[in-house]
RNA sequence: GCGGCGGUGGUGGAAUCGGUAUACACGAUGGCCUCAAAAGCCAUUGCCCGUGAGGGCUUGCGGGUUCGAGUCCCGCCCGCCGCACCA
């Protein structure tokens, strides 16, 4: 007799075929009884085949998604692709392959294994953002931003690789580097296109009060929009009778300001330094200073530079006139590009006047009076402090006279309170072929022209040349960019630039409610039953860009009456990565594990299942290739019990009123379906507890049945464990299941718990003297307080350490323990 | 510098409400099965003392609250992540 092992070559093509043929994860939009649940992936950037990454996100998801099916909860599950981007530019640049053609090749490799690992998606739903049909919606969604205002064309500083002969994004510089070739970025002036997502800035910040995100994502976005409350304050230039707001959070400290700074940038440095004797060098100096790299302007330890403007202005609340300098510490982006500077109490000011012999002059004080030592003076700011030598505001606390001294501008018409943010428009042009084109034409007669929404979709034209040459790759094909002007008919041109591929993924979300709708973007019905996504699942890289901007897009859409919803994903969850030998994998470390080549040694279930009893999923993890190990033989435990106890003798039921072995499996069953209903219910994501659970659960089974337990108890022990194991392993929870009981799991609702089988007749009653355990005694469950401190106290070596001597205490916890205290 | 998260056996980790610290797994050691190997099964496994019963110690460090602290409070140390010349 050959004994046949656990083979998922076999067992999981076969559960496959059935979910493939019956459509069981399809889903529709029309509503019944059941609540509904959007379970929602992050969707994948299909480049070369899935890696690591993928089977954790997807295994997470999927577990989520099982649990709320089986929980009664009518479940949308979706899947799509990120499809457009700079890879399979660079790609096609390298290899000649159209990104086209390389991209659905990875798209196909994704469906496979996507199948292969079993996970449960509404196929039927399937999109891509490369594919006409969706961007043509893209480009709707842009028009709509554009006829609102939120789209807008301006001229920018720009980051330019000078190798790569494009625009880089800001998530693509890397230490004033460019992420691909490595060559320093140069700052470029160009008219690009921008969303106005700084309208937003406010309500970004307040809404993520509202949604049940990791704290440490809130604080990423929270720092990203960077809200500082201040005053503008106007310094006024006599000479020339030009006003110069700044910006400050610090109003209070007005009297401090002994200088005043302008960023290089500023359009009005040559103008003041204009006929002074320091003209020639502050030309100089701005050259260089806008030649530098980020990098070298970004370094906080460099020494502070300038030159002096040969200019001053007058400090609106006591008239003195104070010199102006250009330095480039002062940054042109934020604020006004002008500083008032208090060196006192700031310490880029102090370092400054350090270095130029400025005055430093103390005005606030700590609220004891005393004054600490000069360079510490800008450190500690609590708002407790007072004021001195500020004119009539002296004596105020710091506080009161942020507000006292923003009134008294107000009045005077010399400033007002103000709000900065650190928030910058989104720019989203980008100088490439792989995006989504922008549906716009440009006219000589009418100047900027929105294609019109019949004319959509602006369709990518076909290329031979991917290569950048230091503008679009669109711009060559010039039967394309010759369009008529939609408004005069006159001859135009067409908008050479694509789409950043963030504005792509920024809304596929609401898509997946109605994908196949060609008459509008979707259905206000079909999202308004599904949105929010209740559960969304994704890497922490994407805690700033994509889901401040997919927030973005919600509240204009919704702003334009389309969307019924404020934010689009109501709970977020972030899993951590999965490193090798303690480092990111890469191909240059050597070091990657493929999820194919995992799933065909031992299997899909074995692949998530140890993916995601590796740790908590929101950590990272160290692969372990005898931790997976692990795993299997705890998959094969189960199979091979499964199918032992399917040939014993057939339909034994469950005792009614089980003992022994049998009442002990029992007992250990309710407890496994106890424990991983409240680690995967409430939102929770112990996936590895649950597990470990269920692999106790086995390891009971396997005792029971040595002990002698029935086929009657062992067939719904097995089965429970197959069922629990369903959300991690659902090929083989479906065996175990079928084996033991001929139905579909998943077919089943989630096993309900039998409370009475939680409690027990006796108990181990703990004995503590002093708080530390000395025995353990059997006691009845019902057992008063008195009682159980009589068997603390009857315990053998409870009485070796009480030794006679008094206890003044005790302490009693029904169901835990009694703790003597004695002296 | 600002903000966030974390530190538990040889390893990954568990402890959900202040109540038996180290579940589950990996690794290791011993045994069974076998001609042998693989696979499987059984047992032991935080550290120290002790033949044993048992005792002592242990959740980064130092204090505190409590009958009782991995968990709460105060003060440190270390690590990771985000932001950062943002006025």
């Amino acid at each position: 007799m050959t004994e046949r092992r656990y083979d998922p070559a076999e067992i999981e093509p076969k559960w496959q075929r059935v979910w493939a043929q019956e459509h069981t994860w399809e889903v529709s939009n029309e509503p019944d009884e059941r609540p509904k649940a959007y379970v929602l992936e992050m969707l994948p950037y299909p480049s070369g085949e899935p890696h690591i990454g993928h089977l954790k996100t997807y295994s997470v998801g999927d577990a989520v998604a099982h649990f709320r099916r089986r929980n009664g909860y009518r479940v949308l599950h979706p899947m799509g692709y990120d499809a457009f981007g700079l890879p399979a530019e660079n790609n096609a640049i390298k290899t000649g392959q159209p990104p086209r053609e390389a991209t659905e090749e990875s798209i196909r490799a994704f469906q496979r294994e996507f199948r292969a690992w079993g996970i449960s998606i509404d196929w039927s739903r399937e999109l891509s953002t490369h594919d006409p049909a969706y961007y043509r919606w893209t480009q709707w969604i842009f028009l709509r931003l554009y006829e609102r205002g939120l789209a807008y064309r301006k001229e920018a500083a720009v980051q330019w690789c000078p190798v790569d002969q494009t625009v880089l994004a800001n998530e693509q510089v890397i230490d004033g580097h460019c992420e691909r070739c490595g060559s320093p970025v140069e700052v470029r002036q160009l008219e690009q296109w921008f969303f106005r997502i700084t309208d937003y800035a406010d309500r970004l910040l307040e809404d993520l009060a509202v949604i049940s995100w990791p704290e440490h994502v809130n604080t990423m976005q929270r720092n990203w929009i960077g809200r500082s409350e201040g005053a503008e304050v106007t310094f006024r230039n006599d000479e020339l009778g030009i006003d110069y707001p700044v910006f400050t959070t610090r109003p209070d400290t007005l009297f401090g300001a002994t200088f005043f700074v302008m960023a290089p940038e500023h359009p009005d440095v040559f103008r003041l330094a204009a006929g002074t004797e320091h003209e020639r060098a502050v030309h100089e100096y701005v050259n260089r200073a806008v030649q530098e790299s980020a990098e070298e302007r970004g370094d906080t330890d460099k020494a502070k530079t300038g030159v002096p403007l040969g200019r001053t202005v007058s400090n609106p609340v006591n008239g003195e006139r104070i010199p102006m300098f250009v330095a480039d510490y002062v940054l042109m982006e934020y604020g006004t590009g002008a500083i008032m500077a208090v060196p006192a109490h700031d310490q880029r000011d102090f370092d400054f006047a350090r270095a130029f012999g400025l005055p430093i002059r103390q005005v606030v004080v700590p609220a004891t009076g005393e004054a600490p030592p000069e360079d510490t003076a800008f450190a500690g700011h609590t708002g407790d402090e007072s004021l001195v030598d500020s004119g009539h505001f002296t004596g105020l606390s710091s506080t009161e006279a942020k507000l006292a001294i923003t009134d008294w501008l107000d009045r005077e018409g010399r400033g007002h309170a103000s709000v900065n943010y650190r928030l910058r428009d989104w720019l989203i042009s980008r100088q490439r072929y792989w995006g989504c084109p922008i549906p716009i034409v440009y006219c000589e007669r009418c100047g900027i022209v929105p294609v019109p929404d019949s004319e959509l979709p602006v369709e990518l034209p076909e290329v031979d040349d991917y290569a950048p040459r230091g503008r679009s790759p669109l711009a060559a094909a010039e039967d394309w960019v010759r369009t008529r002007c939609p408004s005069c008919g006159g001859e135009a041109r067409r908008e050479t630039d694509t789409m950043d591929t963030f504005v792509d993924s920024s809304w596929y979300f609401l898509r997946y409610c109605d994908s196949h709708n060609d008459a509008a973007a979707w259905d206000r019905a079909a999202v308004r039953e599904w949105m929010p996504v209740d559960q969304y699942i994704g890497g922490v890289e994407h805690a700033i860009l994509h889901l401040m901007y997919a927030r973005f897009f919600v509240k204009a859409l919704a702003d334009m009456d389309l969307l019924d919803v404020q934010e689009p994903f109501a709970r977020l969850f972030t899993q951590g990565m999965i490193t090798r030998q303690g480092a990111k994998m890469s191909k240059s470390k050597g070091n990657v594990v493929s999820p194919q080549t995992i799933v065909e040694r031992f299997g899909a279930d074995t692949a998530r299942c140890y993916i995601l009893f590796i740790g908590p999923p929101d950590h990272d993890a160290d692969w372990s290739d005898s931790g997976v190990e692990g795993v299997h033989r705890f998959l094969a435990r189960l199979w091979r019990l499964a199918t032992e106890v399917a040939a014993q003798s057939g339909a034994e039921p469950v005792p009614d009123t089980p003992a022994g072995a049998d009442l002990e499996l029992l007992r250990k069953t309710h407890w496994a379906i106890d424990k991983v209903t409240r680690d995967l219910g409430g939102g929770r994501f112990a996936f590895n507890t649950a597990i470990a659970a269920v692999m106790e659960l086995v390891n009971a089974c396997y005792a029971a049945r040595r002990a002698g337990a029935g086929v009657g108890a062992l067939r719904f022990a097995i089965a429970t464990a197959g069922s629990l194991l369903f959300p991690f392993a659902p090929h083989l929870g479906a065996e175990a299941y079928e084996l033991m009981t001929g139905g579909r799991v998943w077919e089943q609702p989630w096993p309900e718990v039998d409370e009475a089988l939680l409690e027990r007749d006796t108990y181990e009653l703990v004995c503590q003297v002093n708080g530390r355990v000395r025995d353990r005694v059997d006691a009845p469950a019902g057992a008063a307080q008195e009682e159980l401190a009589a068997l603390c106290r009857a315990a053998p070596n409870v009485q070796a350490h009480v030794d006679g001597r008094d206890v003044v205490k005790e302490v009693v916890v029904p169901g835990r323990l009694v703790n003597l205290v004695v002296r």
